[in-house]
RNA sequence: GGCGGUGUAGCUCAGUGGUAAGAGCAGCGGCUUCAUAAGCCGUGUGUCGUAGGUUCAAAUCCCACCACCGCUACCA
């Protein structure tokens, strides 16, 4: 049975096809925070990441490489393993996706499922045209006929398993709204509730071997592996035993926590909970979509090729302050941005500034007019002040962080560092010591056991440097770490080094080049392969917009010998004036669509990155219909 | 197209019916010198996106509009 003080918490686990960046890093980072708090606290803590690797994706990067897919993910996982290290992530498990004990239970629950009928076996009928190579829904074919080709097609039957996640629909939706922290933050429940308005459909979770080979075989059916998703969640339960230690299991489960990103929340938030409720499972408590890292002004995501590598930012500004500035600038659920300077003015303003130089200035004090710590004699009315915002703040700090309300636990935290260096202002130990040394040491000894709190507060942000510190600040091991007076008068204290050295602006520390695109292994073709596509100029007739879409435009273009229709979704960046009378590049062979009951013979050229799209034109003007090669 | 969100000081944001609208950063002026050229004090005439409405009273509630964003549909 879960007692209510064992802690659970999870990070997803990240998909090898890519190499660990910003993203994965801070959601890790913030799992780590949260379990250091938590374990701070005293409580029983469970913090569990690790890697997903199967699915096509995998089976595809593995082959062209030439390489197996295991191979494959035997390399890729050190370089997250590494990268954690590196970033002081202590978790207490790291599974693997490829872990055998991970794969005997994924086909345990698969066959608890398929034996209670939660599974079925489905042959959906199709319409299949070899052309196309696609299946055709009856009101899509014309006359019968697959409108690309004219022909009828052929109905062929493919079967695949699917779990019966509709009907759960209803279900889901009434415990969503009744559990109201259940998805966190509330724009992303209320995106949830708006994707289940529509009818939920049964989840496909199968895929033939054919196709994909890479997965965890179907107990039930050799001839499939399990679809990569259903294999990934179940990690949150494979990990800590279940189904075979229940015991253990059920020290943990439900879940704390599930924290993600938010490109991850249908998963999370619908097939999941569906899933455990199937199996019969509570749900976790609270899943937690964060926002995305914004780098210099352009988004971060898996799927965007410019990464900025954590282990860079390491290397140039050290783990403990990177950690602090990710756990500081990101809000609760909002994107956040990264900058080199967003970050040097976080850094020293409140790291170099407010606190480093405040632990300097108060341990040169004493070290200068004092052989020993000195006592805290009588205290006045300063001291009370500090005091009692002291006794207050570990009970604040830890409230807030129970609330995911990292951001605002550390502004509190750097308020408290403020208010002493504010503190150190009003005292003036510096002047008191010339004419009443027992008031200047007590001054210096609130200062100091005021800093040591505060660092105790910022330990599980940034473990190695304050380790450094408190290492060095003589404590009395009786008393508690959140409570006042833990410093030791009369023991001796070494001057401590500069923790957080001001950066200087001026001094640019651009040692690392701009972090090079991921070198993928691509197959290379051959000049023949390339003939194959038949790009030509072609000169834009009309345009309009396709009604009740918002990013597509239907075109006509004369490409010279003949004169045809395409659509394109170019809508949010080219207006139809834009484009009348424009010469424009357009793939002349492609096999037609249909796209919104609109047939579309081509395609046009256009580049794209980061959310801007251009369309590829001529330099010189050039007739319609000239051959590109 | 549908659903939802955001728009407050140069920047990042807090503030959801009621004293003259706030914080941090940046800027400017001063004090101080124990300290990492750090610290402390002082300093903001901000159309609270625009235009209406409800109310004794609105940044805060309602309507419309504008801008941006998210999810979703359609987008190879």
């Amino acid at each position: 049975m879960k007692n209510s003080d064992s802690f659970f918490l999870t990070t997803p686990i990240y998909y090898v096809n890519d190499m660990p960046h910003i993203g994965h890093a801070y959601t890790t980072i913030l799992a780590d925070v949260l379990a250091r708090y938590h374990r701070a606290r005293g409580a029983d803590t469970f913090f569990l990441t690790g890697v997903d690797e199967h699915g096509q994706k995998v089976q595809q990067a593995a082959s062209s490489a030439g390489i197996t897919p295991q191979e494959h993910c035997d390399r890729m996982v050190v370089h997250f393993r590494e990268a954690w290290e590196k970033l002081g992530i202590n978790y207490d498990f790291f599974i693997r996706t490829t872990d055998q004990f991970h794969i005997d239970a994924v086909r345990q629950v698969l066959q608890n499922l398929y034996d209670r009928g939660e599974i079925y076996q489905h042959e959906y009928g199709g319409y299949y045209c070899v052309g196309c190579e696609r299946f055709y829904t009856q009101k899509e074919l014309v006359d019968g006929k697959c409108p690309q080709h004219l022909k009828a097609p052929d109905f062929i039957k493919e079967k695949n398993y699917f779990f019966r996640m509709s009907k759960y629909q209803d279900w889901l939706v009434d415990y969503i709204q009744k559990n109201p922290d259940f998805i966190q933050p509330e724009s992303r429940k209320n995106e949830v509730l708006g994707f289940l308005k529509n009818p939920l459909s049964d989840l496909c979770i199968s895929r033939p071997k054919a196709r994909l080979s890479w997965g965890i075989e179907l107990p039930f059916d050799a001839e499939y592996v399990t679809y990569v998703w259903f294999d990934a969640l179940l990690n949150y339960l494979t990990a800590i035993g279940y189904p075979n230690d229940l015991k253990r299991f059920e020290h943990w489960w439900p879940a704390n926590y599930h924290l993600i990103g938010k490109d991850i929340v249908t998963t999370h938030c619908v097939y999941w909970p569906t899933i455990l409720k199937a199996i019969g499972l509570p749900l976790p408590k609270t899943i937690f979509a964060h926002g995305w890292w914004m780098i210099d002004e352009t988004k971060m995501s898996k799927s965007l090729k410019n990464i900025v590598k954590p282990l860079d930012l390491v290397d140039v500004y050290g783990v403990d302050s990177v950690r602090y500035f990710l756990m500081r600038d990101m809000m609760l659920g909002q994107d956040a941005n990264f900058s080199e300077e967003i970050f040097i003015k976080r850094y020293n303003s409140e790291l170099a500034n407010d606190f480093g130089n405040l632990a300097s200035r108060v341990v040169t004090l004493i070290k200068r007019n004092f052989t020993a710590i000195p006592e805290a004699a009588q205290p006045g009315n300063d001291e009370i002040e500090i005091q009692v915002s002291a006794r207050k703040l570990p009970q604040t700090t830890h409230q807030l962080i129970s609330e995911l309300r990292v951001t605002e636990a550390l502004e509190g935290i750097i308020t408290f560092v403020r208010s002493i260096n504010k503190y150190m202002e009003v005292r003036q130990p510096w002047q008191l010591v010339k004419t009443d040394k027992t008031e200047a040491g007590t001054v210096l000894y609130t200062a100091l056991e005021s800093l040591r709190l505060a660092a105790t507060l910022l330990e599980p942000v940034m473990p190695t440097k304050i380790k450094e510190l408190l290492s060095i600040l003589p404590v009395d091991e009786q008393k508690q770490e959140f409570a006042w007076g833990r410093i030791k008068s009369g023991a001796t204290i070494e001057q401590i080094p500069i923790l957080f050295p001001r950066i200087d602006k001026s001094v640019k520390t651009s040692a690392e080049p701009p972090s090079a695109p991921l070198k993928k292994e691509e197959p290379l073709i051959t000049i023949d392969d390339f003939a194959k596509v038949k790009l030509t100029t072609a000169t834009v007739l009309t345009v309009e917009k396709v009604p009740d879409a918002t990013k597509l435009l239907k075109l006509t273009i004369d490409l010279g010998t003949e004169k045809r229709q395409i659509v394109a979704g170019i809508a949010e960046h080219y207006s139809p004036e834009q484009l009348i009378g424009k010469t424009i590049i357009v793939v002349a062979n492609l096999q037609p669509v249909t796209i919104r009951g609109i047939k579309s013979e081509g395609m046009l050229l256009a580049a794209k990155k980061d959310g801007k799209l251009t369309l590829l034109s001529s330099i010189d003007s050039i007739e319609p219909g000239a051959k590109i090669s």
